[in-house]
DNA sequence: GAGGCGTTTCAAAATTGTTTGAAATAGCAA
DNA sequence: TTGCTATTTCAAACAATTTTGAAACGCCTC
């Protein structure tokens, strides 16, 4: 059995929870400030909520095809119906989901409801 | 009682599937080539349905903290894991959702696979 | 008020996405 | 070989979203 006290705590990253990591990855890290200087780059919380919630409002074709034609112009919702061809139940649970999320919004006009983007809607299509 | 027999066929819509709609929209809708004109601007499906995976891939935050960070600089899982503070095979089954929605690769290293962003994934952080 | 139209609400069913922990794989080192 | 570390895979449990059809609502016209 050869030496087992054999000198084994070379140098390592500086960072503390960081045990093995790749050597040209542990230097680039250095320059953004290691672990903590991720973690404390990300966005708040509620910041990426607010992120999230808004993609995963788009990710649906059915409501890219309401915000994309709502981009063209103010549209009732017997219109759009129309345009896709789909239950007015279903329509209606996609509208809600867009207006939730503050992409549309719905002004009752005398017997319509007259659906347009919102800022934040027409930034999702950019 | 006013005269009840006034003359109500005014001009509508030449669309054909819509029987009634708002004259402010209908106007404006005849600009844009009516329902049909609405229906051909919309993408393909195809088109829509890569649009909302590559949404549905960034709506969560767990997922949005990683493309951020792989943003600054390539990492490995452990660092990854690191700062996100969560189960490993959880984190694996989100960057396999990013990976299959194209939005980031991972390159096996020696020891280590290193995940870095692709150009669509850069685009989702615009 | 009765009836019609455009739209939403509701609850149940169907579908899809996420978390968990245990087991598997792959490469390296002793 | 054995053991180690890094990462993925799997299946079951759980959670959230979507679809459906029926019923309700509000507004208008008669």
């Amino acid at each position: 059995m050869v030496d087992t006290a054999e000198n084994e705590d070379v140098s390592r990253v500086k960072e503390p929870a960081a045990s093995g990591i790749p050597e040209e990855i542990a230097a680039s890290l250095c320059t953004c400030g290691g672990i903590e200087g991720l973690e404390k780059m990300l966005p708040s919380d509620a910041h990426l909520e607010r992120m999230s919630a808004r993609h995963r409002a788009c990710a649906d074709p059915i409501r890219l095809k309401i915000l994309l034609m709502l981009s063209l112009q103010p549209l009732c919702v017997c219109v759009i119906k129309a345009v896709l061809g789909i239950a007015d139940s279903k329509l209606s649970y996609h509208l809600g989901v867009l207006k939730k999320a503050g992409l549309i919004r719905g002004e009752q006009q005398v017997n319509w409801i007259i659906y347009s983007l919102t800022d934040e809607g027409a930034e999702c299509l950019d």
